[in-house]
DNA sequence: GTCATTTCTTAATCTACATTAAGCTCTAAA
DNA sequence: TTTAGAGCTTAATGTAGATTAAGAAATGAC
């Protein structure tokens, strides 16, 4: 368990990583995201203050996220050791996070997508550029904007 | 702990019922799914031998997923208690298959998770109607229907 | 067996979102 | 102050997959 500084815009893992770690952020903003064979990022997970991050693979194996962070933040990093996971529940916290997820991107319009990102990242909205909410929703930056013309609207 | 042995069909949970639980497939096969506003069901999970199926919410809330059986099973079934949790890593196990199912509902057209549902589950493609392998990739049985002629002809 | 249902496929049309490209705004550097 | 470059928006066009509808094939009830 190790505290770390770190700058906005550096990176804490790549893909194909060995041994990859898990932060818990104690200040500032994370990002994890993968990279598609077209060069499109799709961020999978944003973690503010007292969120955890990880990729989901075993530590013996090759990840398959980047992580960097988007604002200076101040991290703890830990290693991937199942018997040091006393907080099941986080876990299970984070599952849940994912099944809504999963099923948002299989039923709900982009519309819907983004009204659901606002309510469960309200402070998020501010802090990160347009193209993130953008990757993070599926969609492109452009069909957001249209998006929002059509939300405020109303 | 307890053992259950349930029929083709049968409902083991409903949205919204509390206390709901976690089942151990010893034979047979399971599946949960979300119905939208629209009525279309989308399925979130398999489960053959061996697997684990349950929602991920606390016991106290009410679930978000059906669950039924898809062939006659036999099940374990038992309580949601944390402190019971003792294969930490058959959770990460099920993150991990989490992970790649967000990046790939957010990357890959149809043709892909096809092939890749058709690899993650070899024994599952003759066991399922069309339509509930349609609803697990997010797309349309009629969609399903071009992919895979499309498929069969490279 | 027959009849009724449900499932699967094909084809025509429609639509949400992607792609492309141009213009606007803001910041930062020289 | 100009210039370069991100980031955001707008609009035109393109496309994957949805929707609708109809027919064929499989399944189940009686």
């Amino acid at each position: 368990m190790k505290r770390v500084q770190i700058k906005k815009g550096q990176l804490l893992q790549r893909k194909g990583d060995l041994h990859s770690k898990v932060y818990h952020v104690e200040s500032g903003l994370l990002r994890s995201y993968a990279i598609d064979e077209k060069g499109k990022e799709h961020i999978y997970m944003f973690a503010p203050e007292n969120w955890i991050i990880g990729d989901s693979v075993p530590p013996n194996r090759p990840c398959e996220l980047f992580i960097d962070a988007i604002e200076d933040s101040e991290i703890l990093q830990s290693e991937k050791d199942v018997s040091a996971i006393t907080e099941v529940h986080k876990l299970i916290n984070r599952m849940e996070v994912l099944q809504k997820r999963i099923i948002m991107l299989m039923s709900a319009p982009a519309m819907e997508r983004y009204e659901h990102f606002i309510t469960t990242y309200p402070d998020i909205v501010q802090r990160v550029p347009q193209k993130m909410i953008a990757s993070y929703l599926g969609i492109t930056p452009e069909a957001l904007s249209a998006v929002k013309r059509i939300h405020f609207k109303k």
